[in-house]
DNA sequence: GAGTTAATAGACCGGATGGTCGGTTTATGG
DNA sequence: CCATAAACCGACCATCCGGTCTATTAACTC
């Protein structure tokens, strides 16, 4: 036995995290191996030792992304009360923590490498990790009569979508107003499916 | 003169139509110049004799992308008659003929490629040629009390995000039930923004 | 301090990729 | 015909990039 200092795991994460920001900023296969190299100050065989490649290095970081956002999404929902109030903190936590270019990266990343069926399911899973937040949060309020009941998984379509969609302001509006912009979505899309038993 | 027969131009179109197909399959970088002369069954010389770069040939195929579907929006919507009716079309119109994975390109094009300004903001001009289209149609169906009243230029966004963002089902959900989650978006933001003079 | 091994370093490689270049074909006008 | 230029061809190049390999360092045990 020898060296168990396990600073190995902290190398990993700061190589990790450097890399997630270089993915965000230039996309998966823009972002080269030599760029993560030089801003996580470390070497290709370093990188090597703990990523067995590219592919799997974005893997972990998309993980590590979701299990976070899933994480905090807990302790912001968990105080809430109606699922309308949960649906706009939802909204708001999804503007901010979400709305990050990763998830482009991701698409690119699905769209063209991954021509191993396994990467490719094992990013869809990944991919959709907070699909059954929006969906029990959506059951939970028709439940309460809160929105009207319809198709739950249509429903969650849609406002999956929205939330995702509402990116393509990202270039064009400050951080406040997207935030704005995402408020003022819900309040349209409460309005479309406000429940017969709710007051407005 | 010699050979002023114009034919470069027929050539030029076949090689944008099957590098088009290629971009939408694969996305930009990773759809190749050699995968796109092969397809094309022209040579490298041929088509860098009516393209200046692989960015160049990418922008001249979003430009005619977009001014096709502009084309077809104007005769879809002529007949038209309430803005409500048009926004279902719209939605529709997007959802076949827009929400086609060649934007994704765009955005990883945008994202990665495109160091040179001018390049990204042609980009960015061309992806939101259809930017008038919705407001004008909002703007319209303020104006006759189909909607409510409200900024516009929010509603553009949230409207635009709402359509774009629809295509995360993409890869779920077959092309019919796409539609019909369209319309159904559109049914519940209808709901929402219904101006008070509309009956429904 | 000898032995061991996790961890790090960085030179190097093979292949792929966008782009170039000199040459060839083909239609047209004189 | 023949000169001319548009259109086309394909071998070749320079570079970049993910990944490998060998060597070295540092921390721990005995």
């Amino acid at each position: 036995m020898a060296r168990p200092a396990g600073q190995g795991e902290h190398t990993k994460k700061r190589i990790a995290m450097r890399a997630k920001a270089l993915f965000e900023q230039k996309g998966y296969s823009a972002a080269t191996m030599d760029e993560i190299r030089e801003a996580a100050g470390a070497s290709k065989g370093s990188i090597y030792y703990h990523f067995k490649s590219k592919e799997e290095m974005f893997l972990y970081i998309l993980e590590l992304t979701m299990l976070d956002w899933i994480d905090k999404w807990a302790a912001i929902s968990a105080p809430l009360g109606t699922a309308t109030d949960k649906l706009y903190a939802l909204a708001d936590h999804f503007a901010s923590d979400f709305q990050n270019p990763l998830m482009k990266a991701a698409e690119e990343f699905g769209g063209s490498e991954a021509a191993d069926p396994a990467v490719h399911e094992r990013l869809l899973e990944l991919t959709r990790v907070h699909y059954p937040i929006f969906r029990q949060l959506l059951e939970d309020g028709m439940e309460s009569g809160e929105f009207e009941r319809m198709d739950v998984g249509e429903l969650m379509y849609i406002v999956l979508g929205l939330m995702g969609g509402l990116g393509v302001a990202y270039y064009e509006l400050g951080a406040e107003q997207i935030a704005a912009l995402y408020r003022r979505s819900i309040d349209i899309l409460l309005r479309g499916i406000r429940g017969v038993g709710a007051d407005g």
